[in-house]
DNA sequence: GCCCAGATGTTGACATTGTCAACACCGAAA
DNA sequence: TTTCGGTGTTGACAATGTCAACATCTGGGC
């Protein structure tokens, strides 16, 4: 890289703060220090603190999806195995990159802070959804296949966060990579082997 | 109720102002002048703020509670359907008072904040491990027990959130309840109808 | 009745931090 | 050369969590 740009170098220290730190210790003003120019300057590259952290937040989401489309490079494994790649991926963001992850995912920055950010969860569905299809290409009811996604995406977020916040009572911690794959493991043979459950919504 | 005492009156406010606009412009000094007393007497009460979250989150989880065990009481139905009751419960906390739910579950407060948030967490995990027990009373490993459980409620509270912070891509929301349910289904009946994976962490 | 300790409440003060305003510089376009 | 938009800087401010010092009140022991 040649001569980076100062909204870059916002960008850059503010990914490395977080990493390091954690978001809730990031201030403006010290993006600002860090990056060599004062504490206003990050103001003529963004609105606010949060358009400052959404685009932290998808730099995060690119780095997570280029795992994601790594591990499908290729092409070759069952259409079950490629969907677990891609969990697996998500699941490193975590495992590896803790703080950006929350920062990602813990509902700091709100996902339609930013243009950029929504193209990058709407990527990242997309690619979760190719997976889900591949892996029941006898659905034809896209209302189906949608649910599915969302029930799995759900799924896999929802015990990433258990983990995350430490939430599971007695548990030290590790399992997160287990309990989704089980949740993967327990929905495909539910929706391979199962009816489609009769609507209605107990109340 | 008689003479309300000021710390209980301080966590109403704080409860009511939570539910009226969300914990983001909650501050303490508010919830001092209206509970009528001034900005510092919540720390008489509350070490820092974040207990006083805990006592609020608290409150939230007790009412959530209330309603697993309103709609569990006489004992009747399947274990499936008090199972879905429980889940409906949780996400009632959702749909009816969005604020409180995001408070309580979206990790505003660490779960191990105060010791009372601890115990609500505790209680609250033990009635769904009674609940899926119920479905399953062929298990003998309470680690699969376990493992069940935390699946279970780890893909409720994910759907739950997708809704909360809004992130399914074009959705226009609503559609928690259904697709709480359909998790819940392809679940039981992945895991009565299909074998226990194999063990293997794909890496 | 008197005194003291602890609980409770109040105001003053401070540091942090996001953010607005005003000013300075600088290169390019007119 | 003048002007203007982009960039950067410092001053200032309001909001807010929190510490410290002081006031009040209340109950128990002498």
């Amino acid at each position: 890289m040649q001569h980076e740009g100062t909204k870059a170098a916002l960008v850059r220290v503010g990914l490395q703060i977080v990493e390091e730190r954690g978001v809730a210790t990031l201030t403006l003003r010290e993006i600002g220090t860090q990056a060599g120019v004062s504490r206003q300057t990050p103001y003529r590259h963004f609105e606010n603190k949060e358009v400052l952290l959404a685009a932290i937040a998808a730099e995060g989401m690119r780095r997570e999806r280029a795992w994601m489309t790594t591990a499908l490079q290729g092409g070759v494994g069952s259409p079950e195995s490629r969907l677990r790649a891609i969990v697996n991926a998500h699941l490193r963001l975590l495992s590896q990159h803790r703080f950006l992850y929350e920062l990602v995912y813990g509902g700091i920055v709100s996902k339609s802070a930013t243009p950029e950010l929504q193209q990058e969860a709407i990527a990242t569905f997309a690619l979760l959804r190719g997976a889900v299809q591949a892996c029941f290409p006898e659905i034809i009811d896209l209302s189906v296949l949608r649910l599915r996604c969302i029930v799995l995406w759900g799924a896999v977020r929802g015990i990433a966060e258990l983990e995350m916040r430490s939430q599971v009572p007695g548990s030290v911690g590790g399992g997160v990579n287990d309990w989704a794959g089980e949740a993967v493991s327990a929905l495909l043979v539910g929706w391979k082997k199962g009816p489609t459950r009769p609507r209605k919504t107990t109340r």
